[in-house]
DNA sequence: GATATAGAGTTGACAGTGTCAACTAATAGG
DNA sequence: CCTATTAGTTGACACTGTCAACTCTATATC
């Protein structure tokens, strides 16, 4: 096996930057990243990073892999029951939590803040795991109402909870909500009357213990 | 009235520079404008527009709120009929068709682009009335029903419809359906789909001759 | 008409950026 | 021991936004 240095020296700067990098853009913005400030708060020459990462982009492409790494364990956290359409409606609320959890990891997955996504094909690779998660979920929802299960339409119907979601968090995540005069009560009702609206439309009737 | 040189002359370059800058992002992406490059292109010194300008982000500050007005513009364009369902549905499709048919500008408008939204505020006023243009048409749906039209309600279902509308369209303007494997039919069938699905949620019955 | 003024545009500078190229130092394998 | 690879450094180049000081020109006022 080749190794220099300590075992695990050649992936600490690289762990380093990675870390510095989410912390520039938690606290700055992903458009005040720079590979120079990440090398001058780690104390080591402005190229450093470069024997790490390619450019700029790759250091992003990497963060946002991981996030969906996440993204999909987050989506499967929930214990599954023996009810699919309880299950489902959990994942659209851990899919709504996460978004609103972590913020940033979310709008580096979904805010088209990569300019070429095709050029990181392993990043892409993330993205289509964390569809699957929701495909499988619906999958379950359709064979236990025991109705065909088509593989068409369970993509269609992914697209469209895929779709609700993101408009859902994409509104509570912008300053919209804020800027639009609306009443306090009005945005707090707003996830779970949109979640019970996107679940109606799927199909999904809610237990009446569920609700009050 | 004060005027100097000829009577457009002020406004020459200022317009000049929006044109340039829009072009600019078109064909290369937001993160490849520069006022510089701007100035360049229109062979004038790479200060000139600052005296139109306070920063690059006052640029795209004024350029987004164009769109906004387009996009309120486009929203209101198809003609009110006596079907107010009918023609919530056809604001519906104005909506996705305007995003698709203008990418550049919707991206702009909601890909949060802008950095410090809340020093733009004309910018703003322009979300506002394009988000009216969307209550009036629900709350003429809600009249002609002879519901309760409560402005909550109204501003809840309201908020529900534009986020479906902007997951459908930030959907289709992702590579995720070329990414993620989806036969043809699907990706063609989503949007007449996901519109029907969001009808159905807001309570919207589709005249059986609407579709064959 | 002469003169002051305000605005448009230019020039030059500074700090910051990504990235290429050539260098140094250290370490593992032969 | 010697060589090759690899992490890291240094220096340069072209680019960016933006500040400051300049020129020029056309108007407003005396």
């Amino acid at each position: 096996m080749i190794q220099r240095s300590r075992p695990d020296a050649t992936s600490e700067l690289k762990e380093a930057c990675l870390a510095e990098a989410l912390a520039i853009i938690t606290q700055s913005g992903i458009e005040k990243l720079s590979l120079r400030e990440v090398a001058r708060r780690l104390r080591v020459s402005h190229q450093a990073p470069y024997r790490h990462f390619a450019s700029r982009d790759h250091v992003l492409a990497e963060i946002v892999r991981r996030a969906f790494e996440q993204f999909a364990l987050a989506l499967n956290s929930p214990p599954q029951s023996d009810n699919p359409a309880a299950d489902s409606l959990a994942m659209g609320m851990a899919y709504v939590e996460f978004a609103l959890n972590e913020p940033l990891q979310y709008r580096l997955m979904f805010g088209g803040a990569l300019p070429n996504l095709a050029e990181h094909p392993e990043m892409m690779q993330g993205a289509r795991d964390a569809f699957n998660v929701l495909r499988a979920s619906l999958q379950r929802l359709y064979k236990a109402r025991s109705e065909p299960v088509d593989k068409d339409t369970i993509d269609r119907e992914a697209l469209f909870a895929w779709s609700s979601l993101h408009g859902i968090v994409s509104l509570l995540r912008s300053n919209a909500i804020e800027t639009l005069d609306l009443a306090a009560k009005t945005r707090t009702d707003f996830v779970a009357h949109a979640l019970k609206q996107v679940g109606m439309a799927l199909g999904i009737t809610i237990d009446s213990k569920d609700e009050p």
